[in-house]
DNA sequence: GCGGGACTGTGAACGGTTTCACAGTGTGTG
DNA sequence: CACACACTGTGAAACCGTTCACAGTCCCGC
């Protein structure tokens, strides 16, 4: 009575261009936590310490001395035994294996609540991530100022990216736009995704999405809330 | 056997409050998927779909239709061979393990530009999830209207979270304030953190904290662009 | 220059999650 | 009423990431 067959044909179609298992050498985790790693090393070298012991680490990132040296033995040694790491130094290879040793430019999508967020965000700068565009469909929006940018219609994206080069950026639009300026983005260069909107987007398999879900943090907080009552 | 031999430099008053490994039955991958299942089939609901089987639901949440059977069978058994699942019904009860069938008010603190954002997202009422306060400790601040709200002194958090009885708290300070105000929330009675400021909290280990780092997940995202030029 | 102590890097064991495959069950049909 | 079908629920296997434990290296003091 209420099967329906026209969409399950429609997916079928997509269904080659779902987020895909990216077959990668290094497990996400530890890229992840490299970034911790490094916001403790950027912390460290502001006190003016010069040298980490794995043990240290843990007890400044909560990640163990093990993980944290076998995180590191994916991309080589940087260690010295019976010392430790230099902090600047492996800032630098941290830094060099995220890419985050060249400026990284990102294109925005969404003038609004979020994109307003993050368009003053100074702690992009650190870390050499630069929003470098900012788009919106909103007529009115359309060559105000945001931040440091005007903001440019959405269908110039792929014209503005073809000077600036930014391989990756940030959908902050409504859900219901999302795939849409994810298609877009896609068409305009960017490899990388960071998804505000609360959508599974369907992309490329060269493309990697990563999704920032507040409703989904707090779901998980909310179950474990209540478990711990009983 | 292998008894791990006595850690004494490790065995510091810190050490008891990092965060700790929470001893869950369910593993927490499993939650997080919920409430992707849950945000597909609220969307199912509204396109008035009654039935939706494991296969279906791959095709709209990109998780495999056994892992989405798994899943649910941690919590019992929602579906009907040769049928599938009543979308409904199966609302119910993903909200019901989730808790979010009543209303889980939340502590907000910090009226920054994080804050904005969140006070005002729409999308939490369809999730029953509600910023019940707000608080700050800017004497310019505290009093005006933000929202809904009014911005109430941080210095009050407990006093106030004695008649909302909130378990939820989400931090939107800067990165120097954050464990002070970690140390609040759960002071009032907060079991759960939602945490946007880029440091490790440390809480006692009945207390959940999950983190949102977006310069994480762009860092992630910046590898992987990168990698794919090779 | 030698020995003791500190710490790294990593193969191997472990534990947890995902995938697989199929037995079991409700549904619809002839 | 019986059979074919579609789909669920789940033990078992495969896979992957984490933890362990130790051999190897380097520094420092003497
Ligand atoms: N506000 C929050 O706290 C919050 C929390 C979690 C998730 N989100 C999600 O983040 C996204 C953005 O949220 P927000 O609060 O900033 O929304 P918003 O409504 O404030 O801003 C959305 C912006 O996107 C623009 N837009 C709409 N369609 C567009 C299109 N096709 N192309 C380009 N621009 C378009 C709008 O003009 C608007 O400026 C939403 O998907 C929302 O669900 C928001
Ligand atoms: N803006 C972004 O895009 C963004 C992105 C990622 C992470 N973050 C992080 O989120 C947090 C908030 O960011 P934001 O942009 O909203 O900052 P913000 O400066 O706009 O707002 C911070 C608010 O916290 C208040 N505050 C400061 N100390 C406090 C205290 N001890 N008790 C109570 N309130 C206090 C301030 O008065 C201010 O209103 C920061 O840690 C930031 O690093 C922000």
């Amino acid at each position: 009575m209420s099967n329906s067959p026209p969409i399950e044909q429609a997916d079928r179609l997509l269904d080659a261009f779902i987020t895909p298992m990216t077959e990668t050498r290094v497990p996400i985790p530890t890229l992840e936590r490299l970034a911790i790693y490094l916001r403790v090393l950027l912390d460290a070298l502001e006190a003016g310490i010069q040298t980490l012991s794995s043990q240290e680490m843990e007890q400044h990132s909560g990640i163990s001395a093990a993980q944290f040296r076998k995180d590191l033995s994916y991309f080589g040694e940087f260690g010295k035994p019976g010392v430790g790491y230099s902090v600047p130094a492996l800032i630098q290879c941290i830094e060099k294996i995220l890419r985050l040793d060249k400026e990284q430019p990102i294109l925005l999508v969404g003038a609004g609540n979020i994109g307003s967020a993050l368009v003053g965000y100074p702690n992009f700068q650190a870390h050499r991530l630069r929003i470098a565009a900012v788009f919106d469909n909103n007529f009115v929006k359309i060559g105000r100022p945001f931040g440091d940018l005007i903001i440019e219609d959405i269908a110039r994206v792929k014209e503005v990216n073809a000077s600036i080069g930014a391989r990756l950026g940030i959908i902050a639009v409504p859900a219901s736009a999302a795939q849409e300026v994810a298609d877009l983005l896609v068409e305009a260069g960017v490899r990388g995704i960071l998804n505000f909107a609360p959508t599974i987007l369907r992309v490329p398999p060269h493309v990697h999405v990563r999704n920032v879900s507040i409703v989904q943090e707090l779901a998980v907080l909310s179950y474990h809330v209540a478990e711990e009552t009983v």
